[in-house]
DNA sequence: AGCGCGGTTTGATCAAAGTCAAGGCGGGAA
DNA sequence: TTCCCGCCTTGACTTTGATCAAACCGCGCT
């Protein structure tokens, strides 16, 4: 609803950079060496800011990125103003939707971002040529599936109280992956009204279970950003997982 | 929560079935000649009753599936009973989870359902040996990504009557694709329990909205599962389409 | 016909979350 | 330092949908 922002800031570095050739690597895997040169001449790092569109109205989808760092928001929009986040997007995922650019989403940065973008043509071309890449495709859409499934459980039969936890667990487990107990300390990638958006609710009613689950001892709230879970397997409970 | 039941009526029709060999190239397409009559050969006409599980704690992913006919509904249960259902498949989709098993969903009859199934081994050595059968199966799980998407904006953000007058648009969207306007009639493939665990409400919401609908003169109620939408128009309103 | 049963509707009441309205807190600019 | 602005919290009240309870309806059975 605001103003058109596209103040992406390209921070011009040579286009063969070693830190997205390891993430092509984490990413996509399976490119032959000769691929991988080819696809980093192409590529370019780019700069993020907070809130900055990088998919929807304003911004065509002639490219595909991996994200390197920070976080992305998907969010789906009514006619009203109404808005739901219908995925979050973390280091390494692949960014960009193939054989289909509407489907009425918009991705913005939430954080700050860094992304290693390329053409839509190479990344096709690739994916035409390497079997194994549509492959690696494959299994991102199938885990971006099972997530979105995930929540659609939270969103429909989970109360207030239990959504809120299960943001938080979603955040502390993404930040420690293969972590599920023990004392977690970090920043919340959203703001109170992003988080409303991604768990159906109003911000009024993220606060009012934050404190909540401050008061039960469940959590500790440094700064409206920095949280600090001392037992991860109690706010499990609260987000009955 | 019932005892498991397992009774699937496995109709014992030869392996190669026409009826499936139309509905393999339906979904999977830029297959060989070759590999469509293994494929038939290995294949198996099922016949399910409505309620009966297909996959889940009961029944063991070994095999997938191309649905000929009827609606098969993803379901993703908790501790306590509560459940949501996270998806609808017609025909002719494909049944089964490449390359991962569990993931906590359980799939079950909604209507009495016909599957044309074939053994986990044959379609994983096909898909293997042809990128286009990959590619096809990226294709529809984008559509199933796309779809649950657009549910979890219907979970978070709609009313209880947006909500069922969306289910309504979507099941009489289905009955006759490429129609988005005038007059249909369908049968509800679900019950209200099902409608309420798909819509995150109860059944008792799910009925009051329906009644309210009938009240106002969008729908017409036949009989309980029979419906009809004079003005399609309307209905997507009534959704906030 | 009468009975019983599952699924559905309807009504009365209640609780959870939304709305409206203040106020607080923290960080940046003058 | 002080002010300001955005973001967050808190409180009072309202609304939506859940809960509890009863009746209803179509249908197969005896």
């Amino acid at each position: 609803m605001d103003a058109p922002r596209k103040d992406i800031h390209n921070s011009d570095i040579p286009a063969l950079c070693r830190a997205c050739e390891a993430r092509h690597r984490g990413v996509c895997g399976a490119l032959s060496a000769d691929q991988l040169v080819s696809l980093n001449k192409q590529s370019t790092r780019k700069r993020i800011d907070s809130g900055v569109e990088l998919i929807g109205e304003t911004q065509q989808t002639d490219s595909y990125a991996n994200i390197i760092s920070g976080v992305v928001k998907l969010t789906k929009m009514m006619a009203d103003g109404r808005q739901q986040i219908v995925g979050l997007q973390f280091a390494p995922d692949f960014l960009g939707r193939p054989f289909r650019s509407d489907s009425g989403i918009t991705a913005d940065a939430a954080t700050e971002v860094n992304i290693c973008s390329f053409p839509r043509t190479t990344i096709e071309r690739m994916i035409r040529d390497t079997p194994m890449l549509e492959h690696k495709l494959l299994e991102q859409t199938l885990k971006e599936l099972d997530e979105a499934r995930d929540w659609m459980l939270t969103l429909g039969r989970k109360t207030a109280s239990e959504k809120v936890a299960s943001f938080l667990y979603l955040i502390a487990t993404h930040v420690n992956p293969e972590m599920d107990e023990g004392s977690v300390s970090f920043e919340l990638p959203l703001t109170r009204s992003d988080i409303a958006d991604f768990l159906g609710l109003t911000i009024e009613t993220v606060s009012r279970q934050m404190t909540k689950l401050r008061k039960d001892g469940v959590i500790l709230i440094r700064n409206n950003r920095k949280v600090e879970v001392p037992d991860l397997t109690r706010l499990a409970e609260r987000a009955s997982h």
